[in-house]
DNA sequence: TCAAATTTTTAGACTTACCTAAAAATAAAT
DNA sequence: ATTTATTTTTAGGTAAGTCTAAAAATTTGA
């Protein structure tokens, strides 16, 4: 039974080889923990001792098959926990991760296999992000981000990129929610902000709003 | 915000408070939490500093008010769990515990009054355990060991003394659970054995059995 | 290419929560 | 009232996970 602090280990290192494909650095690992460089070090060894990273010194880490399938496990309860907050417990989905980061630490298979039953066995987490199956294998949906949508084309929210309370309070103001479909009406070439229409509402976003929200195109 | 561990001493000794009105003793916490005298000493340190017991050396400790007031929610935030394990995850009660265990410990007050809410505010957990309100309170209320009733006298099973694995799952054997009326037929004087019915099924049970569940008597 | 900057590792220390073994205090028994 | 037994505390140590500061390796770039 691995520590609450192993999980999220490897839990970082897993978030962090989605784009890399070199071993994940000291430094990139110390950021995501808000933690130290030394201590990545003396944690890395141990989760290469347990064969659940490979190691090289000064060479990175990369996730075995076994660390890999623990740590999709761990992402898997994250987000499973997070569907019950919203759609059960009243939670905002801005209010669920900080739970949810005590709760994925919660081991029990029962649990975790009953709650997904109870909640339907959702695909997708309250931010979009999809939740991995019992094997670990996530099914990663194809998305685009709101500012390389063209000018008179349409799309529906599917995801955010920031996640922080800031940002997603500033959607519900705004009334952009996941399914919502957006109407791109005009860019400015200055700034790249974008006119966009939701429903009946038209307003103005910023690049960095538009960088934050992931849609899918409609066909 | 308090540790794990430090929750789990208040708990222990707030459950060895019901029946002690001296201060509870180091080794009486130590068996309680498997744990050795000389850690509990540390840890009753600790809590003293932080004014959650009063720590006399030799003389045992007690809760404070505010002491008390964190164990009893440590208890709330346990049963309340097992009662959703049990009504909504399909639990039996005799998986609760382990579980409970872990997620006594998630600090979001919001998840645990909107659980409270889902959940239809429950007085009691599977086992028949009251569990406090939000300020602390608990309802203790009048119960009685089965093996008090006397001959030709009926009573509802209101709980269980003995919480282990093995006794509930032979009182589902049984079909022995809370509210259901259980009448005392026979009373065997050599070995304190009963012969009861509960419904249309008359059986035998030893005297560790019938020690082991509480009933409320029909008025 | 080789010196400077950056990254990573090592060395040594700290905190929490445990432990064992010995000392001190209290309680029990002669 | 002492001696004996038990309980409790102290002293010193361990393991996990963190830190700072210094050393070593790698990368950058003049
Ligand atoms: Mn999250
Ligand atoms: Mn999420
Ligand atoms: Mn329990
Ligand atoms: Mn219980």
């Amino acid at each position: 039974m691995l520590s609450k602090s192993e999980e999220n280990y490897l839990k970082a290192i897993f978030h962090l080889s989605v784009k890399a494909e070199k071993g994940i650095s000291t430094n990139a690992i110390a950021q995501q923990l808000d933690t130290k460089a030394s201590s990545v070090t003396d944690m890395v060894k141990k989760l290469s001792e347990k064969e659940l990273v490979l190691y090289v010194k000064y060479q990175g880490v990369t996730l075995t098959d076994k660390g890999e399938k623990i740590a999709a496990n761990v992402i898997r309860k994250h987000r499973l926990w997070e569907v019950l907050l919203v759609q059960k417990f009243n939670f905002n989905w801005d209010e669920v991760h900080e739970v949810a980061e005590q709760l994925e630490h919660i081991h029990s298979k029962k649990l975790i296999d009953e709650m997904d039953a109870f909640l339907g066995f959702p695909k997708h987490d309250p931010h979009g992000d999809p939740i991995p199956d019992k094997d670990g294998n996530i099914n990663f949906l194809e998305k685009s981000l709101l500012s390389t949508i063209d000018v008179n084309m349409k799309a529906v929210c599917v995801g955010v990129k920031d996640t922080s309370s800031d940002f997603l309070r500033y959607l519900d103001k705004q009334e952009i929610a996941l399914g919502k479909e957006i109407a791109v009406l005009e860019k400015e070439a200055f700034d790249n902000s974008m006119l966009i229409r939701i429903g009946t509402n038209e307003f103005t976003i910023s690049q960095q709003i538009a960088t934050n929200i992931y849609v899918k195109n409609k066909e």
